[in-house]
Parts: C-alpha cells; sequence; structure tokens
RNA sequence: GGGCGAUUAGUUCAGUUGGCUAGAACACCUGCCUUACAAGCAGGGGGUCGUAGGUUCAAGUCCUACAUCGCCCA
C-alpha cells in the first residue's frame, strides 16, 4: 500500500519540482519534436525596479495557459525576457547612484545601467522560477542582449528602405525633466490646478481684445489670435493685426472652427507652443516659429528679461509684470487636463526638433483592419485598440535623446548630410565608434556625422516576435514560431506594446505578430485603486506571499477572476487556495489508502454511484475545456473546483468508503479503478493551476502507472477520455438528495454523523429507488443499521417527498 | 465630450445561444473530533438581480433611456 505521508511538503516540495522541471529540462523548446508549436509572445517587463502582485496577477494567468497548451499535446514555445533598455532603466541607476546620466560619461552611465539591470533581471527570473513558471529560460533575452540590437536595428533599416521612418524637424512631444522627446503613447492627461489669467491685448484699432491663458509666459512665443469664424463679436477684426502685452509682437486675428467660443472672450492665443492645438493651426495656418523654451525647460533670447527662467518661474514673473503694468483683467484657480510624461508624471512642452517618426497615420486604416484579424480574449478589448489608433494625432517618433538604448544604425554625410544607414551584414553597430562601410551614396564622400540619439525602447520591445524567431539571424526559424499563437499582456499596454508590435510586423511582414491575444485586467488594492509603484500601493511582495503562502495558492489568487476583469488583491483567496492544497493532499492521501492491490488495470463492475461520479468528471472535463479554449481560465477553475470538492470529496468518497471495505472484491475493484481514473483526471485538470502539489502527487503514487515523466507531460483530459455515463445522472442525483434528506436529520437532532440510526423507516423508498449495492454504501455512510418498518416516530423529516420515521440508535 | 466595462446575498463573484424555486466562496448562525482532512464535516438564515420603460408564452439574460462607479481617450 502507498501512503503519502501525513502533511505537504510545502515550500520545500515546490523547490523540489521547480528544479525537477529544470533538471528534466521539461518545458525546454525543442525545434525537431514531432509536435505543433504553440508560441508565446511574453511581453518582456520593464526593468524599473520591484515586481509586485499586479505582475504575478497577468503573468500568471499567462502561465496557466501555457501549461494547458502544453497538456493538449501542444510544443509551447515560452520564452520571456527583459525589457532593459530605455528611460524606466536610466531613472532607476539615476537614482540608485544618485547623479544624473548627463553628469556621467556615456560609456560608465551605459555600463551601470548594465550591471544595475542585471541585478534585477536575476530577481524577476526568481520570482517567476519561485511561481513554477513553465518557461524555456534557455531563451532568455534582453531587449540590450546583442541579438535584439542587432534584430532592433535591422527592423529600423528595413523600415527606412521601405520609406516606413521620415527624418524630420516638427513639433514633437518633449519632456524638460527627461530632456528626450518622447511619443504620444507615453504621455497622459492630468487634472492640474492652474491659474486663468485675462490679459489685455491691443487690437490694430485701439481696442482692447481680452485673451484668456494658463500660460502667459508663453506671450513672447505668441504667432497668431484665433476666433471662431462665426463669432459675430469678431467679425470685423478678421485679418488685423494684434499686440500683447509686454512684447513687442504683432501677429494677425485668424478665425478656426476649433476654436471655442463659449470659453472666456471667445479669443485664444496661439504659441509655438502651448498644446497640440497650437501644434495643428502651426501646421494648417503655416505660423511662423517662435520658440520660446529650450530643451532645458528653461525661456530663451526671445523671452528678453525672462531668459534662463524656469518655465514656471517665468509664468510667476511675467504674471507680476503684468499685473503692475496694468495689463491683467481677471484672475482665477481652475483645474484643467495637462498632458504630462506617464514616466516622471511632469508637464510636456513641444519643441522643434530634427528626429525620425515610423510613419503610422498614413496607415491607421489598415492598422485597424488588421485587428480583425487577431483573435480577442475578451473581445470588446479590441474596441480600445482600434479606438486609440483613429485617435492618433502623432506618428511614432522614435528619437530619443537619452544614452540607454539601442543606437540607431545610421550616420549622416558630413557633406551633404544624406542619411546612411549600416550594412546589414554588420549589425549591432554603434554609430559613435563604427562607420560605415561604404562612402555617402548620394555624394561619395567619406566622412560621416553618428547619429547621437537612441531608439525609443518601444522600437525594440515591438519586435519580440521577431527577437523569438531570430529574424534574419542565420538560424531563423521565424517559420517555426510566427505569427505567434498567443500574445498575453495586461489591459493598459493595448495602446503602447500591443500596437507598436503590430505596426512593426505589418510594416516587416504584412500581417499581424499573432493569432491571439488574452487582454488580462488589473489587480486592485482594497480601495479600488490599480496596484502600481507609483502609487505606492503595491502591499506585500509578491516574494514574502510566496514565502508565507506557497507559490500554488499565490497562483490560485491569479486565477480567480474572469479574463479582463480586475480584480482586488485579497489574502482570503490565498487561504482559500491553501485550502485546496491541503484538500488536495488529504484527498489523494485517502485515494491512495484505498488503491491498495490496485494493477492498473480496469476491472470489476460499477454501480451507480461509481458511473455517477465518472459522469460528473465528463461533464466537468468538457465544461472546464471550453472555457480553457476561451482563455476563461477563472471559470475552469471553478467548475473544477466544484466538483472536487463536492462531488468528489464530499459526495463520492464518503460513500465509496463502504463499498471499498465492505464490498465484494470485484466491487471493490469497480471502484478502485474508478478512483484511480477520477483522481487521475482532477490531477490533470488542476495541474496547470496550481502545478506543484499535483506533480507531487503524481509522482508520488501516478508516475509508476503513466509514463510520462512529469503530470505536466500527461494529456489534458477530454470527455471521450471517459466512458459516458448519462443515465447515472438522474439515479445520482437522487441518491445525493436521499444522503442530504437523512444528513439534515442528525443535524437537525444536532446529532454527529456517525450516530447509528437503529430502524430507518422509509417506506420502501430505498428499496425501490437504488439497487441493492447502493444501498448498502447508503447504510454504511448514515450508519443505518436496519430498514424496515417502525411504529412510533422518534423522529420526522419535513420533506414533501420523504417523510422518513427513524429510530436513532445509541452511542 | 467620446470609447469600453461594471452594477446579482453583508463582501467578492458565477449565472453560456432568454426556460424549473437565481448559485458559489468568504462572512454569519446551529451542530458535529466522523478511521483523508477541525486549514475539516453536516445543516441553516440571507437577494423586489442599479432605476424606469419595452419585446416575449417566458427577462438577471434581449432592446431603449437614465443613474452610479471604474478604466482609457479628447
Amino acid at each position: 500500500m502507498k501512503e503519502l505521508p501525513k502533511y505537504y511538503g510545502g515550500l520545500e516540495a515546490e523547490k523540489k519540482w521547480q528544479r525537477f522541471w529544470e533538471e528534466k529540462r521539461i518545458f525546454s523548446f525543442n525545434e525537431n519534436k514531432d509536435k505543433p508549436v504553440y508560441s508565446v509572445d511574453t511581453p518582456p517587463p520593464t526593468v524599473s525596479g520591484q515586481l509586485h502582485i499586479g505582475h504575478v496577477f497577468s503573468y500568471t494567468q499567462a502561465e496557466i495557459m501555457t501549461r494547458y497548451k502544453r497538456m493538449r499535446g501542444f510544443q509551447v514555445f515560452y520564452p520571456f525576457g527583459f525589457d532593459d533598455n530605455g528611460l524606466p532603466t536610466e531613472r532607476l541607476v539615476e537614482k540608485k547612484l544618485k547623479k544624473s546620466a548627463s553628469s556621467l560619461d556615456r560609456e560608465e552611465f551605459i555600463a551601470h545601467c548594465l550591471e544595475v539591470s542585471a541585478d534585477v533581471e536575476k530577481e524577476f527570473k526568481e520570482l517567476w522560477q519561485s511561481l513554477g513558471f513553465s518557461a524555456d529560460w534557455g531563451q532568455l533575452y534582453s531587449t540590450i542582449d546583442e541579438r535584439s540590437r542587432r534584430i532592433s536595428q535591422r527592423s529600423f533599416i528595413d523600415l527606412f528602405e521601405k520609406g516606413h521612418v521620415v527624418h524630420k524637424a516638427t513639433p514633437a512631444l518633449y519632456c524638460p525633466y527627461c530632456r528626450t522627446t518622447v511619443a504620444q503613447a507615453e504621455t497622459e492627461d492630468k487634472e492640474f490646478d492652474s491659474e486663468f489669467v485675462d490679459l489685455a491685448f491691443t487690437l490694430e484699432t485701439g481696442e482692447e481684445l481680452i485673451i484668456s491663458t494658463t500660460r502667459p509666459e508663453l506671450l513672447p512665443a505668441l504667432t497668431a489670435v484665433f476666433v471662431h469664424p462665426e463669432d459675430t463679436r469678431y467679425s470685423g477684426f478678421h485679418n488685423m493685426s494684434v499686440k500683447p502685452p509686454l512684447f513687442d509682437i504683432s501677429v494677425a486675428l485668424l478665425s478656426d472652427e476649433k476654436v471655442d467660443i463659449e470659453k472666456g472672450s471667445g479669443a485664444v492665443m496661439c504659441c509655438t507652443f502651448g498644446d497640440s492645438t497650437d501644434v495643428e493651426w502651426y501646421h494648417t495656418h503655416a505660423l511662423e516659429l517662435r520658440q520660446a523654451i529650450d530643451e532645458n525647460g528653461r525661456m530663451n533670447e526671445l523671452a528678453g528679461p525672462y531668459q534662463g527662467m524656469k518655465v514656471k518661474e517665468a509664468r510667476q514673473a511675467i504674471i507680476k509684470d503684468l499685473e503692475e503694468g496694468g495689463y491683467i483683467r481677471g484672475r482665477r484657480q481652475i483645474t484643467h487636463p495637462v498632458n504630462t510624461h506617464d514616466r516622471c508624471g511632469r508637464e510636456m512642452e513641444f519643441i522643434v526638433k530634427k528626429q525620425w517618426f515610423i510613419k503610422i497615420l498614413e496607415k491607421k486604416e489598415e492598422l485597424i483592419q488588421l485587428a480583425d484579424t487577431i483573435n480577442w480574449y475578451p473581445e470588446f478589448m479590441k474596441e480600445r485598440y482600434i479606438h486609440w489608433v483613429s485617435n492618433l494625432k502623432w506618428d511614432w517618433g522614435i528619437s530619443r535623446q537619452r544614452y540607454f538604448g539601442v543606437p540607431f544604425p545610421l550616420w549622416y554625410c558630413a557633406e551633404c548630410g544624406a542619411p546612411v544607414t549600416a550594412d546589414k551584414n554588420d549589425l549591432p553597430v554603434n554609430p559613435m565608434t563604427d562607420s560605415p562601410n561604404q562612402p555617402c551614396p548620394a555624394c561619395g564622400n567619406r566622412s560621416f556625422i553618428p547619429e547621437k540619439d537612441v531608439l525609443d525602447t518601444w522600437a525594440t520591445s515591438s519586435v519580440t516576435p521577431q527577437i523569438n524567431g531570430k529574424w534574419g539571424e542565420p538560424d531563423d526559424r521565424m517559420d517555426q514560431i510566427f505569427p505567434m499563437d498567443l500574445r498575453p499582456q495586461a489591459h493598459d499596454i493595448i495602446r503602447t506594446w500591443a500596437f507598436y508590435t503590430i505596426v512593426k510586423s505589418y510594416y516587416h511582414h504584412g500581417q499581424a505578430p499573432w493569432k491571439n491575444i488574452m487582454i488580462s485586467g488589473h489587480s486592485l488594492d482594497p480601495e479600488r485603486k490599480k496596484i502600481s509603484k507609483s502609487k505606492g500601493n503595491v502591499g506585500q511582495t509578491p516574494q514574502a506571499l510566496v514565502a508565507q503562502y506557497t507559490a500554488d495558492p499565490v497562483r490560485y489568487w491569479t486565477a480567480g477572476s474572469r479574463l479582463g476583469m480586475d480584480t482586488f488583491f485579497s489574502e482570503d483567496v490565498l487561504k482559500d487556495g491553501r485550502k485546496l492544497v491541503t484538500k488536495l493532499w488529504n484527498a489523494s492521501k485517502f485515494v491512495l489508502m484505498n488503491l491498495e492491490g490496485y494493477s492498473g488495470e480496469k476491472g470489476g463492475t460499477l454501480n451507480t454511484v461509481d458511473e455517477w461520479i465518472l459522469q460528473s468528471l465528463r461533464r466537468t472535463v468538457k465544461t472546464a475545456t471550453d472555457y480553457m479554449e476561451r482563455y476563461e481560465y477563472g471559470l475552469a477553475l471553478q467548475h473544477i473546483e466544484s466538483f472536487f470538492w463536492k462531488d468528489l470529496c464530499d459526495n463520492y468518497i464518503e460513500l465509496v468508503k463502504g463499498k471499498i471495505k465492505e464490498g465484494t472484491e470485484d466491487e471493490r475493484k469497480g471502484s478502485q479503478w474508478t478512483l484511480f481514473t477520477v483522481l487521475y483526471g482532477t490531477l490533470r485538470l488542476f495541474a496547470p493551476f496550481v502545478p506543484h502539489i499535483t506533480e507531487e502527487i503524481y509522482q508520488l503514487y501516478f508516475a509508476d502507472f503513466i509514463k510520462e515523466i512529469s503530470i505536466h507531460l500527461a494529456p489534458w483530459p477530454l470527455p471521450e477520455d471517459f466512458p459516458a455515463f448519462e443515465k447515472a445522472e438522474e439515479p445520482g442525483k437522487k441518491i445525493l438528495a436521499y444522503v442530504e434528506f437523512i444528513r439534515k436529520a442528525k443535524s437537525e437532532n444536532k446529532l454527529s454523523l456517525a450516530y447509528p440510526i437503529a430502524v430507518l423507516d422509509d417506506q420502501g423508498y430505498g428499496e425501490k429507488h437504488f439497487k441493492n449495492n447502493v444501498l448498502k454504501q447508503i447504510d454504511s455512510l448514515l450508519k443505518i443499521e436496519k430498514r424496515g418498518p417502525l411504529k412510533e416516530s422518534d423522529a420526522q423529516g419535513g420533506d414533501a417527498e420523504l417523510v422518513f420515521n427513524i429510530k436513532w440508535g445509541e452511542r
């Protein structure tokens, strides 16, 4: 007889199986294996500090699906990466060094970045491993490693050659604090308190024109004043000149339909640049460029006496001077949305800078249509993508005036200025130290100026399918894994990561990067706020939770939601998970004790109770599989758990005890086969969710019968694997109702369930509805010693259908 | 202002193409050491399904409007 130890090993057991999976290379991708490939494009987490339970939430949900697909017979390609290049890492490093990047030598700073990210990545990997992630760690990459740099540069050159990038001097979103341009997707509108001041401008006629603004410091950058074309108040003044206070500038009064007639005086100033409307007018009305703010966020020579002041200092100084000059007609506090940089939370500016853009505005339609070639789970997430794309206003600016990033594979001819890209065979290149291997194709000159900017980190992290597929490398495997089967990610990065990756794949290969995308929700704190580092509500670290509860319960929590739905973090759910693990252990312990002498062969005969549990398992398998196919792991788990706990533990196991102990050899064999089949089926259903406990039980017993080295390579159960017993469903229900009735009678009489019933008079109901061997099981479970007619009623049930007279025994 | 989602028991959530008396877990109450498990078992109470209309033999489910909350965008 095989007996499990009294207690499950918990954390130690988990570590043991994690090592086992690693040593046996259970999850490694073997390119020659004869199985269909299921490839997963895991988004590499940004290396900006600590992972919190929000990351665990999303990544674990995806991991569960990979385990399911592996059991479905796929050869799962499940790589991990780290998005270490870019501003977030730079910020982390600056914080650790307590020095700014610009105060250090460029190469020295990059070395620090590499060092810090290596440390952080080690921590990340250890966390994923401690959660039992079934990734192929042999595929690990980082977005700054050599292969990624090469493929990212190859991507740029491909876009360059196909004409999808453009180098242009145009107003770009710029963060003066981070001192770099950024993309539209990296900005966020935030409500800020601000002061709305009404200023007296002077019209050509000498009349006063009131203009309200939150940014009087932009007066030196004034290029026009706009009114609505249908605003009758100004119908006679169009194209007249207007002068602002303090500065000796004269601009035209123009009209545009974008002006809000209701707001203030209906006249609005246009400066280059205060907001995106200014940028639009700059283009549509071909306005002059008057930039008064420099790249460091300070006023320049155009600002005259205010030169050198920071934007906010200048604002206060100008307001003071306006006040003293008597130009202010009104002041009031308002809150209004301000465009901020989502990496640092500070106000953005627009500056004109020559830089590289990936052209996306001209392909909006195609990019929207592409969404239909991907299966979105849940479906409605597609709308968010479409909404984002259709509202895009900017091409994707990919130049970053930073250090820790993939360099542009690019020089400019010193003579004619033509951009010259690197030879694809020389990648990766560093234009600061390398040179083109040919003269300028435009003018034949041999001296070049390197591009100092680096690529936006998304320009690299959007080619993860290509990095995984080793696109253009000697061992290119794109045809094996691309388009990738699954992209798992959270919904906040639809507009960035998902979108950019789709753009790149469309331009490189003419198709979407993935067949399916599953989008998880966020983990929320108890106050319904999204858990994020910037909010400071991360709570306990995932490491601490794993140490306290072990990995399986943490995984159980992540599977407790419907796909796409935000979920609260709750320690109660971790406790439930821990209970489930214990219950699995105990139930298995009991089943294995009763499998003594079981040969692994189907034998003996089944009765209604055996047939009922097999049928119930079959149904559960069907339901769970249907849900898993729709990436609804949470609903699948709910049904699996309900089957296990209620049907198997509370009822079948209780009923089968008597049969195993008192039944004939033939009956015992039938129930043993049933127990074996049902437990093995149940363990496999649970395996993707709680991989450690299921592996432990599998290895302690089932591995002797099943040839697979790990339960995680065993086949996911399918309904057709089990005999169908539809006819057992109704009788099964009847048996349960009967048992429940008598259990209730005991409970109402405050008696132990083990309290014997000397005589049960059910007026022949049991004999009439149940076969003899079922009745024996029921009697054994409920300690019914005798059935027969009863004169006096010691107890009476109140059920309309079942009114039993019971004579209690004695204890 | 636009897009998307949510609203069901005290709490967190299921409820599939409309179809028996709306379910579960947690919490609560009453019992029970019963030879896998007290981190357990048996039983119980608790919901006019956000509001108002509509379609239908039948609406938690479909339609319309509104309200509240959340996320995203402008």
